[in-house]
DNA sequence: TATTTATTTGCATTTATGTGCAACAATGAA
DNA sequence: TTCATTGTTGCACATAAATGCAAATAAATA
């Protein structure tokens, strides 16, 4: 495994455990539809532009996705790709030698 | 989901979420037997009380574990409570609503 | 006992990260 | 155009976290 590659799993990592940003997982992880910044504003007691900030952090780690609709930004939880990642590491973890 | 749970799977993931944290843990994945710190000092290149820190943060949240023989600690990755606790939270992901 | 080895802890320092507030940008509505 | 709404960015600050070095602890060995 190349340092390259740990240190992208640990960034990927690092951007859900921490509280307020796993909080927004979990609040989209129960969501049926998009939902825009200040919906997502109600799960964490911070103000706007940290949850603007977490939500930029997650994206870029491909945990949320998002459409631009007019002024809003509808992000979604990328369930596919996240759970994937966890599978991928969880299969490492119990398979190497 | 309340917030304790939140913040313990949030330490859980921060704790494997830093680079060299996470590269003692593939270094244990590849050993068949418990390794003492000296040799898993080999993997990161910071000081020793770094890696005995580190380690310690790891045990804290269940991804080691060690057995003290002698002056020496043996540290083992727990791959079950590893694997199991990533693959939970996939599941979590795909699942909710 | 004295010494070497393995590991942890205390302390100081640096670096990273989370946060709020104010200002800005972009879009929609009056 | 003017105003309101939504969201992001710049800046300053506080806190958390990683790190190295030296000292302390614990256990094996000479």
């Amino acid at each position: 495994m190349d340092d390259l590659k740990v240190q992208a799993l640990a960034n990927f990592l690092k951007a859900i455990g921490e509280f307020n940003r796993l909080s927004l997982v979990y609040k989209l992880c129960q969501c049926k539809t998009p939902q825009n910044v200040m919906c997502l504003c109600e799960c964490c007691d911070v103000d706007a532009s940290v949850v603007s900030r977490h939500l930029k952090i997650l994206a870029q780690e491909g945990i949320v996705k998002f459409d631009k609709k007019g002024r809003e930004r509808a992000y979604a939880l990328d369930r596919k790709n996240v759970a994937t990642k966890l599978r991928d590491f969880a299969n490492q973890i119990e398979t190497d030698i």
